[in-house]
DNA sequence: TTAGGTGGCAAG
DNA sequence: CATCGCTTGCCACCTAA
């Protein structure tokens, strides 16, 4: 915590650090982004070979040089050809000999490893003929589905590591049963001894790195790498983990004295990837050492007390960092351990409890806790000694990892005392200390906590004399503080000067259990974001919201609120910011909308985003960032969702299940969420909403503040925007005859921009002839797999896309129809109606057993259109909710019935037969990715998702294929099969 | 006057 | 090659009623 760039730093506390200074840290300050820096002054490239003197220990990160790179592709380009004609003729022989033969191995693409048997043209001809595709190499290109081989050593073990490796009897087994036998079964791994493997893999595996965000894998592997991801994710698992197993007995009464103790490590990231660091030695006390992913643009998470002696300061690049080591001295970089760092805090932790001093252990971060004791007359502590006995246990615990601790009796001072005290050293604050200038002369205005970067510039300038804490408690008065900083700023500094802690600091001690609530949830990724279609970014924002309501279910809440914020490339910035990636200086633009009612749908809440997407107005090519964030969490059990598919009338259903043709289920009590959502489409839909923000900030890094130019905000376009856009928000909760309301836009000027980005007419028209099957309306799966280059591109959503721009009447008059309303009715009425005949009804708990029906097949509903009722409920949005709500009900101890399962086979078995094929792709696809993020979130397997995983494989992925030999229609070959 | 949306800022 | 620039919460300011 003490030295982070982003704090002022031109000064020092000379009890920490009294070395070389000034010159240098201008260089920090110059605000420019080194990129440039570095292109003005050495043109040429080379330089940096030359002179950057940097010892990687990251194999990762070494140089390939050029005339290997240039073997390796042309091989590939060899391979390429060659699988060309080899699958040619493959397909040719299949034609010739396979064509009675069972096509039990379509969308395979097997590799054979090794020796085997029987041998590797027998398994050839046994999977080409049957429908198989077998491949002679091994690329990330070549798509292979599954590796055969008899038995792998431990290197291609690890290489194939993601991939499913089974034995040759798999495919002999699968030919003489005439189907395709669960691979899992025959899989290799499973005979070996599975923890020794995995423990290798994960410390030698190299993972390919995915770096374009329209890859279905990207967040998680973004996610992966990213160091602030993993400390605020660690910071809320603490967090929960105090919250889960906390005794609120032990809050100190107020009024009580207490001792604090400050326990924090040094330089955690540096030391942990020193310690582990096995390739190359190096001493964190002699050589700088920073982690960090890269070489130039590269940010340093964390450097060691060495490299602070040259001004090095986590945060900073590490082409900056270089510069300012001395001639001839090397800057080792390690990589994240990000493992390790997660097993050394959970150490860290261990030991403070089992040290067994403190009332209270409230957690700060990964690497950093507050311990309270409660002093009464009774004990008479020292505090040295337990400072002392803390720093042992943790050093030997974690097998050499340093903790500095400040003790006092605030938490201000507490802080300030661990700023003294490292690195590796304790400090307490005695009495006589508190009003001493021997103290406060030791802190610079930016250690005190919430005083950063801007507001120590503040400061800087409306107090020019003040060098030091002392000096300005002095000299500010807490009105001119108050002024400057704001009312609750200004007081907390003006006390914290006197050692107090104000009152939102005392509520960590004093009532940490809803300091430690969550509030908000959110998901942020500014770094990689690269679109150029707008079907991309719809497709991006559905994995966020994929990713946050896996989260959300396992808090067991829903949002009220959704705000998405757009990073916009500011006009001047180059297209390609100075970091690999990066996301360079950018307008930031945001909106919130409110849901109608709390939700964690997926379908509901990505239309939502992107109809929000839309009325941002920022062409696709220009996103630099975006962030999702649900605001207003409600608690599930305090706002019972709506349980369609489980209740008693839905449940009576099961009965009528094996009467095809029966009617069915009336909509009487049964309402599908779209009655949720019709107010916030309709708003969506309505061009209005797209009325572009003025960007609100220029959002920049230190490194990159050369080129600031704030942009104006002429208060005409100001209150011109912000006022028929406050009307629409009002909108959202209104009924259907607000809508009248909609101001005109046709003289905005912005109109052309807003169509420009929003779905044309054309596409618009599914609801009204809902159910045709177009490929716009209801392939769901994402066509990566298959274009290469177009990630994305399928139309998935379209139908979503679609929905913003429906016409008023036919979008109400499809959705009243779909409720069962007559025209007079109020939707809004008909929410709130049903949600009173949910309550009354009860509905089931989470826990109870789920009753999943379809109920019947088709209806001709006036418009002579088939319509496949699923729970009563025949939209597919509606369906899909449905469908994920039991998913996501059923994935912990609880798993889906049986019973469930058979009607849901049956129903998927009905889509198949009517056609409508994309749905159960999409369907497959949604199971798919909520497995996915399950695994994410949880370390843990459980019957629910097992259960779900086999389901995914055997039922849905086997009945797709199965559905692909009927008539010759092809699924893409490379269905996800991901498990 | 209050309430709520929006943006700035900081921390690790 | 590079590189993994997150996420949460508090507070001030503004506007609407
Ligand atoms: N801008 C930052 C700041 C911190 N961290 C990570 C790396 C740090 O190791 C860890 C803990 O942060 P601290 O502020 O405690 O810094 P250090 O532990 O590195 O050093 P100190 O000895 O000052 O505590 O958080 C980061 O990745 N990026």
């Amino acid at each position: 915590m003490a030295d982070d760039i982003s704090k002022s730093s031109n000064q020092r506390s000379p009890l920490t650090t009294n070395y070389l200074r000034s010159e240098k840290i201008n260089v920090n300050d110059n605000n420019e982004e080194p990129f440039y820096n570095a292109s003005n002054r050495f043109t040429n490239q080379s330089y940096f070979n030359k002179n950057l003197d940097i010892v990687y220990e990251n194999p990762n990160l070494n140089i390939q040089n050029g005339t290997e790179k240039k073997d390796y592709s042309s091989r590939r380009t060899y391979f390429e050809d060659k699988a060309a004609k080899q699958a040619l003729s493959d397909s040719v022989r299949r034609e010739a000999y396979g064509k009675d033969k069972p096509q039990i191995f379509n969308n395979l693409i097997i590799y054979v490893n090794g020796y085997t048997n029987p041998d590797r043209s027998t398994l050839h001809d046994m999977v080409v003929l049957h429908g198989g595709h077998f491949s002679h190499y091994l690329t990330a290109k070549s798509k292979v589905t599954h590796i055969v081989a008899e038995n792998l050593s431990l290197k291609k073990r690890i290489e194939f590591a993601s991939y499913k490796v089974v034995l040759p009897k798999w495919l002999v087994s699968s030919v003489q049963a005439g189907k395709l036998l669960p691979w899992q079964e025959f899989s290799l791994l499973r005979t070996n001894t599975i923890g020794q493997t995995t423990l290798d893999i994960n410390r030698l595996k190299k993972q390919p790195q995915i770096t374009n965000c329209n890859d279905p894998d990207f967040i998680q592997n973004f996610f992966a790498n990213s160091r602030l991801h993993h400390l605020s994710t660690w910071k809320m698992e603490l967090r929960q983990q105090f919250l889960d197993s906390f005794n609120p007995v032990m809050i100190p009464k107020t009024g009580e004295q207490l001792t604090i103790f400050h326990v924090d490590f040094d330089c955690f990231f540096a030391t942990v990837a020193a310690l582990s660091s096995t390739t190359i030695k190096c001493d964190l006390n002699k050589e700088p050492i920073v982690v960090c992913h890269g070489s130039k643009s590269s940010d340093i998470a964390s450097c060691n007390y060495i490299a602070r002696q040259y001004g090095i300061k986590n945060g900073m690049w590490v082409s900056q960092a270089q510069k300012l080591c001395p001639k001839g001295v090397k800057l080792v970089c390690l990589p994240y351990e990000f493992d390790k760092i997660k097993e050394k805090s959970s150490i860290f932790y261990k030991t403070l409890q089992n040290l067994n001093m403190f009332n209270m252990i409230l957690p700060i971060s990964i690497d950093e806790a507050v311990c309270i004791l409660i002093r009464t007359s009774l004990n008479n502590h020292n505090d040295e000694l337990i400072c002392e006995r803390i720093r042992e246990a943790v050093f030997r615990d974690t097998e050499g990892c340093t903790v500095s601790v400040g003790c006092a009796d605030t938490l201000i001072l507490a802080r300030l005392s661990l700023k003294l005290a490292k690195p590796n050293g304790y400090f307490t604050c005695m009495k006589y200390m508190k009003d001493s200038p021997l103290f406060w002369e030791n802190f610079k205005n930016d250690d005190l906590p919430g005083i950063g970067r801007q507001l120590v510039s503040k400061l800087n300038t409306y107090y020019p004399r003040c060098n030091n804490l002392w000096q300005l408690r002095n000299d500010a008065s807490i009105e001119s503080l108050k002024a400057l900083l704001g009312n609750k700023l200004g007081s907390k500094v003006y006390n914290q000067l006197r050692g107090k802690d104000d009152d939102e600091a005392a509520k960590l001690i004093h009532d940490p259990i809803s300091t430690f609530e969550r509030k908000s949830l959110s998901i942020d990724i500014n770094w990689g974001i690269r679109f150029s279609k707008i079907e991309q970014v719809d497709t991006y924002l559905e994995r966020c919201v994929e990713y946050l309501i896996a989260k959300l279910k396992e808090m067991k809440k829903n949002t009220s609120q959704v705000t998405l914020k757009v990073m916009k490339r500011a006009k001047d910035a180059p297209i390609e910011p100075a970091k690999y990636l990066g996301m360079g200086q950018c307008d930031s633009f945001s909106r919130t909308n409110r849901l109608g009612i709390p939700s964690s749908l997926q379908g509901l809440i990505t239309t939502e985003l992107r109809n929000m997407f839309r009325s941002l107005s920022c062409p696709p090519a220009e996103v630099r960032g975006i962030a999702v964030h649900f605001t207003k969490l409600v608690d599930v059990a305090k706002y019972r969702q709506k349980r369609l598919p489980f209740q008693k009338n839905i449940i009576l259903n099961i009965n009528e299940t094996n009467k095809i043709n029966s009617p069915v289920t009336p909509f009487k009590d049964v309402v599908p969420d779209i009655n949720v959502t019709t107010p916030n489409r309709d708003n969506g839909g309505n061009l209005q909403t797209g009325i572009p923000k003025r960007p609100v900030k220029r959002v920049l890094f230190r490194e990159e503040h050369n080129n600031i130019s704030h942009k104006s905000s002429p208060d005409e376009y100001h209150s011109d925007l912000e006022s028929p856009r406050k009307k629409m928000q009002k909108m959202l909760d209104r009924t259907e005859s607000s809508v009248s309301k909609r101001p005109s836009i046709v003289n905005s000027p912005l109109r052309e921009i807003d169509t420009r980005y929003s779905p044309s007419k054309e596409e618009s028209s599914f609801l009204s002839d809902f159910p045709t099957r177009t490929a716009k309306e209801d392939i769901a799966y994402d066509t990566t797999q298959n274009s290469g280059e177009e990630y994305g591109n399928g139309g998935s959503f379209n139908n979503n896309v679609a929905n913003v721009n429906i016409e008023k009447n036919i979008y109400e008059h499809n959705n009243k129809r779909l409720l069962g309303l007559s025209n007079g009715d109020s939707i809004r009425d008909k929410i709130e109606s049903d949600e009173l005949s949910s309550q009354d009804t009860g509905g089931l708990t989470e826990n109870d057993p789920k009753i999943f029906t379809y109920g019947g097949l088709v209806n001709h509903d006036d418009e002579s259109n088939f319509k496949i009722m699923f729970q009563g409920i025949s939209g597919t949005e509606e369906i899909m909710d449905s469908y994920e709500n039991w998913i996501y009900s059923t994935l912990h101890d609880i798993p889906p019935s049986d019973r469930d399962l058979i009607i849901l086979e049956d129903f998927i078995w009905s889509l198949l037969r009517t056609g409508s094929i994309h749905t159960v792709i999409r369907m497959t696809q949604r199971l798919s990715s909520i497995l996915r993020n399950f695994s994410l979130i949880n370390k843990k397997n459980y019957n629910g998702n097992q259960k779900w995983e086999v389901v995914l494989i055997r039922k849905l992925i086997h009945i797709l294929n199965m559905h692909s030999n009927w008539d010759d229609e092809k699924l893409p070959t490379d269905f996800p099969i991901k498990y």
